[in-house]
Order: C-alpha cells, then structure tokens, then sequence
DNA sequence: TTTTGATTGAAAAACACTCTCAGAGAGCCT
DNA sequence: AGGCTCTCTGAGAGTGTTTTTCAATCAAAA
C-alpha cells in the first residue's frame, strides 16, 4: 500500500536548484541536507560525521556520496565550508541571515565558537579595493585554546 | 672569486636556536631556512614546492626531512604556516616586523596579496578574551578573484 | 512504460602527510 | 684525530582524508 504523493508540492529550493541545472533530486542529497537542518546552522560536521550519523539513524549512503554531496551543496550555496584543518574539513548550513561569522578554534579538542564583528568584514573588503580584487567572501580563524585544555 | 669564511662565525639564530635545545644543525635544515631567506619574506612555499625546489638546484634532501624540518622551523619561529587550503598548506619565513598580516588569495590562479590591519587583530583577541579562549594566532583569509582572473 | 543519462556504492587510487627503522653523521669528549 | 653517543636522515610503509573509476541503479522525460 504506498501513498500516493501529494497532488502538487512546491518544489524545494534544493529540488528546484537541482533541475534548473540538469541535475536529480536524490534520497540521498536530501538525506544529507536534512541532516544539516536538523542539526541547525553554527554546528560544524565532518563528511565521517555526516555518515556515521546517517548510519546511526539507519541510512545508509555511501561515503563517496556524501563527498560528492557535500561538494554539490557547497557550490549551491547550501552549506559552507569551513578549512579549520586538523583533520578533514567541516561543514555547516549556510545561514544566510549571518553571512561573515567567523571562527574561534580550539586546536586542541576541536571546539569552535563563532561571532561577528562588522572590523573584519571591512578590513576584507578594504584589501579587495585596493588590490583590485572582486571579493567572494572573508573568514577570520582565530586558533587558540579553550578552557577545558589550557588546564591540560 | 670566493672569499675565504670568516674564521670564527657567530652562531646563525638557527644554529643557536637548535644548540639550546639539544638538536643539531645539519645541511638539510640550512638548505631549507636558506631557500626561504633567498625567496624573500611573502612568499608561499608548499612543501612539495620546498623539495622540488631544491632538488632542482642539485640539493638533495628527502621529502620526509622536508616536512620534519617545517615542522620544527614552524615550532622556532623561523616560518609561519599557512592553511590556505587547496592542496596543501604552505609555509612563509616569519617576518617579524610583520607578525600579524592577513591574506587576500585569488581562488582561481592562487595569486596572494598580503595585508595588515590592526582592527582584525583586536577582533581576534576579543573573541578569544570573551570566550576564554587563549589565542595563538589569527589569520583572515580574503577569498575573491584578481583582476586578471576577473576577465576571464 | 521505455529510454536516457545522471547518480550511486564499492573498491581502488590519489593526495598530503607521518612514522619506522637502520645507517649516517653532528657535536662532545678525550 | 679518534671515538662515543645520540640526533637526524632517507626510503619506504603506513595513515587519514578525499577523489576517481566503473558497472549497476534509478530519476525524470518522452
């Protein structure tokens, strides 16, 4: 016995983003952005994370998709890349009420804070002008320590 | 015309960084330290780069060492470490008339821009004051595309 | 439905970097 | 100068992350 599908659903932006491009709405691409917006925006995973916590819940994709996946999202303005190294890139869900939040990283135990502050945003777009350069966007990685491993 | 060395020569920083904490001054660790001086401060150096580098100018120093010795040049403040990401990080002889510069990175062709400001630098230790944080560093990366890359 | 070609999973490869270990050699001692 | 000790090096294996390959699958258009 399968439902039949709704008469007419708006097509969502990930949906609509695909086609417009010649590309397919996929289980699996959308498994992988619902996670995110479960998860909310400001909280960083890691493409294992993305598949072990996919895994747990009983999806199974493979982890190459979730590679390919998180690539796509990324270049559709879904999700944002973070290179905070140390082990594997993060991710999080692209917020587009907070465009320019930067990073406070713990190099030691991972934890990362986030804030804003309007300096920096135009510090970047001040040596964009005057290099001539178009900017694209601008992120401040502060590397530090946090409480918990400054007492070792 | 090679003039004769001098007969007692103090110490490079080098030489005298490495002795007071029990480790040694070999070729390969002054090959690597010299190659940075002869590029000059601002410029990139990835350590496939460093190696390839000086093997071409008939140095032979293993890929391995090379790592090991950015490693420990990072470690004694000789050169500073870069995560620009896209393959690999690289690595810059630390000026320390400069300590805090930022970068402006064209993604397209790699061309980096270096600049100073010191409302990124205050913004970075009020982050880290207002989380608790003890930084270490901060570096804002300005992604954008170079004009030259802008015309296609 | 059928067709078409984008997408997937699994495994292999690519990549950047680190480690292991035996031999070489830097620096300290006569 | 010669010897001793212990760090350092080179070669290659190993590691962790990400990408690629390729046959099979499946979404979407006809």
């Amino acid at each position: 016995m399968v439902s039949p599908p709704p008469y007419r659903t708006h097509p969502s932006p990930l949906e609509s983003g695909l086609r417009s491009d010649g590309k397919r709405m996929t289980p699996q691409r959308k498994k992988v952005l619902s996670l995110f917006e479960e998860v909310g925006s400001g909280i960083h995973l890691s493409a294992e994370e993305v598949h072990s916590k996919l895994t747990i819940s009983g999806e199974k994709v493979s982890l190459a998709t979730i590679y390919r996946t998180l690539r796509l999202l990324v270049k559709m303005t879904f999700l944002n890349e973070l290179d905070l190294s140390e082990g594997g890139n993060r991710f999080e869900l692209l917020s587009h009420d907070h465009p320019d939040h930067h990073h406070l990283i713990c190099i030691r135990c991972g934890r990362t804070e986030e804030f804003e502050n309007n300096d920096v945003v135009n510090a970047g777009k001040e040596a964009a002008k005057s290099f001539g350069f178009k900017l694209l966007e601008s992120s401040l990685n502060v590397r530090a320590l946090c409480p918990m491993c400054l007492n070792k």
